[in-house]
DNA sequence: GGCCATAGTATTGTATACATAGAATGAATA
DNA sequence: TATTCATTCTATGTATACAATACTATGGCC
């Protein structure tokens, strides 16, 4: 969606990638111009950077008041997690109609990454596990819905930033595993019902006990998330 | 979600509501200088509201090569099409678990203001049309799910303009009247199905005959949609 | 007559500058 | 000591200016 083209888009990327791997907790602001010292570009850019991410909902600008990562409410916390049942359940559906050999083949190839990187590299991990639902939206061959997916998922991990002490285990791998058991079986029924209880043992570690972090310094944060050549 | 305070929001809506009414036809050009012009504001605000509507998808934005109007391809539309089946479905499933006195009474009084203007003032009953879809998800209460149908119920106005001659009597007050009664008896299945047809029918008036119009002025259009005081 | 190269024009990408609203500081008073 | 108001300062909103890229038109060449 996004066009890789221009200026902005390594600022954008940054930011999100920032906030969903939970390094920009929710609430810390985001000044215009320590951003764009950080990347080297003007506030116009990041400003750019910032009206994508806040019509995404990942982050929230107010006139005048700048911008901050969302700080999503417990009400928004459910509202997002039902529309994301909503969404992948389509997902499955599809999925479970449609030729199965490329798909499992393609997620039990994800499945080797996710397991040579558990308990090593414990971010590459979350985002493996994030990207793992993304990828079954994606063999839907749907743009819209992978795209939607994309967007959840992402909300999902800001969620979890706030509600949720840590989502290291966030994804069990072996709910992976029975889910994609479920798709090569063709048996729809299965792999929805598979899918929902994987979503809500998420969910309900979510939901459990709300804690406040410290905050840090943007910049800092940042800094690791330039990509060369991005 | 767009907050309304800044500058940039009336060129947003005003561009929106245009695409959306099928005066900005899919393809035409939105050279940042002239929509400036017509708003009396700097092309840094133009920008902000295009940045934001090709999030949405109703606007392609290239890198060095501008703003046009999206052209949904024929692939684009099923897909679209699908997904608001999708959407919608959830929307009519949690309507029926909700208490309906509230939401048909609301739901009725939309009814009366689309038959009111149905035959008298075409634009306004087009528009009506596809609010009463955006208003039975705002019903469930789920702001998520509300924006995901106004973005898609819009994005299906884009298609309609590309690939369907005119969509007057885009929307059949019979079947939204047949929508509500199946609500008012907590009928999910039922429901779904109306839906689900009502929907069928206005995708298969959608996608037959394919045809281009001409070019207009731009400003010429966008002078008729600035709203004093937005 | 058609095709390619080049110059000129128009439009976008990005940075900077100025105006303005919010936040922060500090002094004066209750 | 707490509170309030004025002032200063910081950060955002927006416009403008310059740079770079894409489009257009003209003319030479085949």
């Amino acid at each position: 969606m996004y066009k890789s083209t221009t200026r902005s888009f390594p600022v954008y990327d940054s930011l999100r990638q920032a906030i969903i791997e939970q390094a920009l907790k929710p609430g810390t602001k985001l000044p215009e111009d320590s951003i764009g010292e950080t990347f080297s570009v003007s506030r116009t850019t990041v400003r750019n950077a910032l009206v994508r991410l806040d019509a995404e909902g990942l982050v929230d600008l107010q006139p005048n008041r700048g911008a901050s990562v969302s700080v999503p409410t417990i009400e928004e916390a459910h509202d997002i997690f039902e529309m994301r049942q909503c969404l992948e359940r389509e997902v499955m559906d599809r999925l479970c109609r449609m030729d199965k050999k490329p798909i499992v083949k393609a997620l039990k190839a994800h499945l080797v990454e996710e397991k040579k990187y558990l308990d090593v590299d414990t971010t590459r991990s979350i985002r493996l596990a994030g990207e793992f639902h993304i990828l079954l939206a994606e063999l839907t061959g749907s743009r819209i819905l992978a795209n939607y997916v994309n967007e959840i998922v992402s909300r999902c991990s800001l969620i979890l930033a706030r509600f949720a002490q840590a989502h290291s285990a966030q994804c069990g791998l072996d709910e992976h595993t029975e889910i994609i058991a479920a798709i090569e079986a063709g048996d729809a029924d299965r792999a929805i019902m598979q899918m929902h209880r994987h979503l809500h043992s998420v969910q309900d570690r979510a939901l459990l006990d709300p804690d406040e972090r410290g905050k840090e310094d943007v910049s800092a944060i940042l800094a690791r998330y330039i990509v060369p050549n991005a």
